[in-house]
DNA sequence: ATCATTTTGATCGTTTTTGATTGCTTTCAG
DNA sequence: CTGAAAGCAATCAAAAACGATCAAAATGAT
């Protein structure tokens, strides 16, 4: 693909693909995908900056957020970010094209959408997350199903009554579930008791589950249990083995991915 | 396909339709393909810039595609901006503390959700609109229920079956909708039947019912008829005189605003 | 075949683009 | 708080692309 050497037009063009693809990227990834030199890119990011919605960021270059109210809202998304995007290519290869997907919400499984788009698949996907539904369906061959609720301004999702009801009228081949917290005794717990109802109802009405999480989210016990570690739920994460003592042991088929690129 | 020589015309022919099936090419590539000196393929593209879709760039062309998605939908929210806003101002002011509001989609809504904000209004506010519902829910005391459905890609908002059936399930002291078109014979009209459903859904299940539309929607008919005009919906616009002629004879109260400061 | 016209490819001076170098600033770990 | 490391802007020379010009080649009409 990137083979030839690309017009400055076509390259400044493709950079804009890349980083509406991605949400951002680093001036390094952009530098080896393009064959050009980081004075080349970052010139190129400068002038796109002032013609695009882009924002020039330490190291490279991200999508200019609509309004400021998601600024801390991105600064969580760049958290763990290489971990997120590992588990994310991951989970991507469990998915079937024309497959019904659930997801909840969270920054892992924005990175999961990312990866969705960047794959270019065909599902259909069922969430409660703002972002994922409107991430999903700019520009992609996915039908992104928003479930409906209490949007709540914290994590820009739905959540209550609406939103279980909504879901309860949904089978899915696959769940993917970003829990708060994963732990030994108490298995999949989250912070609210409607997200882990939700994450509930999602498990039981898909044929398979997988658990996403970072590796800071092993070992933890939040308020509200979910569910139990079972074998019929896969777990992906980018974590050591120290984090996963007890993980296996209780029940759960662990995947593990490396970080390093 | 390496016929000898083509003839200017088919080799121009031949460019554009290289242009159009990668979006962009070099002049280098083009020189291989065609087999012609870069001279002759810089004037073709010369001419050709002048009479097709297409934009000369440094080493090579590309198409000329004008950005889908942002530009318009950045453009369409200032367009008659200030319209919309005392349009805005006037609805807001009709809401009561406490009460609970239904909102379709589109720029002039939007409006409302920001003067809704800076009116620091207590309220309960359900909408398919993506964007609206955010906007509300941000740092305000308002209450906003998103309604959950498929999301357009075009509009950010939802629509489909579970829009309309989530609608069904609630009730509201005010429906405040903006359609694509008011028409004296026809009423208020969309262009999407799954649009003008809930409109009606919203409408019926409100006890008041207010039609916003800037002048420009004014005396337009739209694909599908959702209500006819009736004494019981009010409109607010910023139209003149003469834009209204036949619509308050056929039954619906008008409420017209200055737009002036 | 001859002449006028168009098209083409080469040359050359100018402009744009590019990657390396050089100090300066930011970031981050200790 | 300090120092190393990474990122950055500025500068510069080489390379690539450009526009203009012109003569050769192709085309078409007489």
């Amino acid at each position: 693909m990137s083979r030839k050497t690309l017009t400055p037009a076509q390259r400044r063009s493709e950079i804009l693909r890349l980083l509406t693809a991605r949400q951002g990227a680093s001036i390094e990834e952009l530098c080896e995908f393009l064959s050009a030199s980081p004075a080349t890119i970052r010139r190129d990011l400068d002038l796109l900056e002032s013609e695009a919605p882009i924002q020039r960021t330490h190291g490279g270059a991200m999508m200019r957020t609509l309004r400021p109210a998601d600024q801390d809202f991105a600064q969580r998304e760049s958290l763990d970010i290489d971990e997120k995007r590992a588990i994310a290519e991951k989970v991507v290869s469990f998915i079937q094209p024309g497959s019904t997907v659930f997801m909840n919400d969270g920054s892992t499984i924005m990175a999961i959408a990312h990866a969705i788009v960047a794959a270019d698949l065909e599902v259909f996907v069922a969430t409660p997350a703002v972002n994922v539904a409107t991430r999903l369906s700019a520009g992609s061959k996915v039908t992104s199903c928003l479930l409906g609720g209490i949007v709540r301004q914290s994590s820009l999702a739905t959540a209550g009554n609406f939103t279980a009801a909504m879901a309860a009228q949904i089978n899915a081949d696959i769940a993917i579930i970003s829990p708060d917290g994963v732990h030994a005794e108490s298995g999949i717990t989250f912070q609210s008791g409607d997200d882990a109802a939700l994450a509930q109802r999602m498990s039981t009405q898909s044929a398979d589950t997988v658990i996403v999480a970072v590796a800071s989210k092993l070992q933890q016990r939040q308020r509200i249990n979910a569910m139990p570690l079972s074998k019929k739920y896969s777990l992906v994460t980018g974590a050591g083995e120290d984090r996963l003592v007890g993980l296996r042991e209780a029940g759960i088929r662990v995947i593990r991915i490396g970080t390093s690129g």
